[in-house]
DNA sequence: AAAACTCTCTACCAAATGGTAGAGAGAAGG
DNA sequence: CCTTCTCTCTACCATTTGGTAGAGAGTTTT
């Protein structure tokens, strides 16, 4: 078998977990080259500047995170069904890859410049979830509210709870395997009853 | 009126600024002396070191945080009534001290060396609202589930709401002070459904 | 075989960083 | 009046940082 990884990419991937575990500040060219068995100036080669490796980095970063989500959208389920399985991909993501959960964490920080970038790629998957909310509070699948801040909410519940692992620690809940899966059944519970559509609130259509 | 403030205490409010809005790493001593229009030595004259520093600025948080926590926990309320107290006084928080919640996201970072700094604070108060919520499930006021992870979920969906905001403006909900109060009305609803007991989870007792 | 291109390296550099040493000014206490 | 203490400053310093310039080696193209 061929292992063989072009630098350029192997540059991309050490960024990525070094942005998305330490930060873009705490992250040094000279660490991450040393890292990858390469001077500094190899980075600089592929990228122009620290700054244009870090656009780079959010941009494969991004075209993941949509290629996932969109995956796991294209199975034609609905209501909580669908939302339960993005929570099982999002988690499945926590477990392995964090670096990509904690680069999301990095650059949506508040007063980030670079978060628009981020939010240029996954905008039209945003709009696509809203969508689905929308069209499942319609047929009655789904308690009705007001779909962009149900995401919003989706959103800090979902990452935080897989993925916010120092709470976690604080709050006496162990980084174990077994704890994940607690976690997140728990959570399934906790979005079912939030989501769940009251007997009131039938199909409008 | 006597408007005179400690230099130490200003020191410590400046970091504290800087370090929740920037960050530890991407915070320098020089960029904070100007600000507070001194030298570098008198801000390493209060404080030993930039760890140190940062050391103290978790510290004052945690006891902000604390005592607003406590505050607001000692009013008796009850089931979601209470809930809904800490939610408007953390939605209150992320508009006045927006730099106090991005002290705490920066501090919990996944795998921070501080985070167990700031948990030995609030470690108490964690405890508290654990035992609340405890009490309350049994006395029927709200849905049953593992307490420690229903802390967790509040903590990721309240914080997140309150204080995410670039993924809030990636998602179409613009920052004005109009639509914090959609938000959290918004969110208040979406925690109601979540948390009110089923009329088969009658009170035990 | 010469020229051009790809890639990684050595050699530097100016600026910024956290930190040390200690002077100086003013107030407080003997 | 002298000493001591508190506080802020100037003067430095070693290290690290992102970045420039360009050499050298191998490969591809002409």
């Amino acid at each position: 078998m061929n292992n063989f990884v072009p630098t350029r990419q192997r540059v991309l991937d050490a960024a990525l977990s070094a942005f998305g575990t330490d930060g873009y500040s705490a992250t040094s060219l000279d660490a991450l080259a040393a890292q990858l068995g390469v001077r500094k100036q190899t980075i600089l080669y592929y990228f122009p500047s620290k700054q244009a490796l870090f656009d780079s980095v959010i941009d494969a970063a991004a075209q993941d995170l949509v290629e996932l989500f969109e995956q796991e959208a294209s199975r034609g389920l609905t209501g909580i069904d669908q939302v339960e399985a993005i929570v099982r991909r999002i988690f499945r993501l926590a477990v392995n890859r964090p670096e990509l959960l904690g680069l999301v964490r990095e650059v949506t920080r508040p007063g980030s410049i670079t978060a628009g970038r981020l939010s240029a790629h996954v905008g039209p998957t945003v709009d696509r979830a809203r969508r689905f909310l929308e069209r499942e509070m319609n047929a009655g699948r789904l308690r009705r509210s007001d779909p962009s801040m149900l995401l919003l909410s989706l959103y800090s519940t979902v990452v935080g709870v897989a993925s916010e692992l120092e709470v976690q620690r604080a709050m006496g809940i162990p980084p174990s395997r077994r704890a994940t899966v607690v976690r997140r059944s728990e959570l399934t519970r906790f979005l079912r009853a939030a989501l769940a559509p009251t007997d009131a609130s039938a199909a409008v259509q």
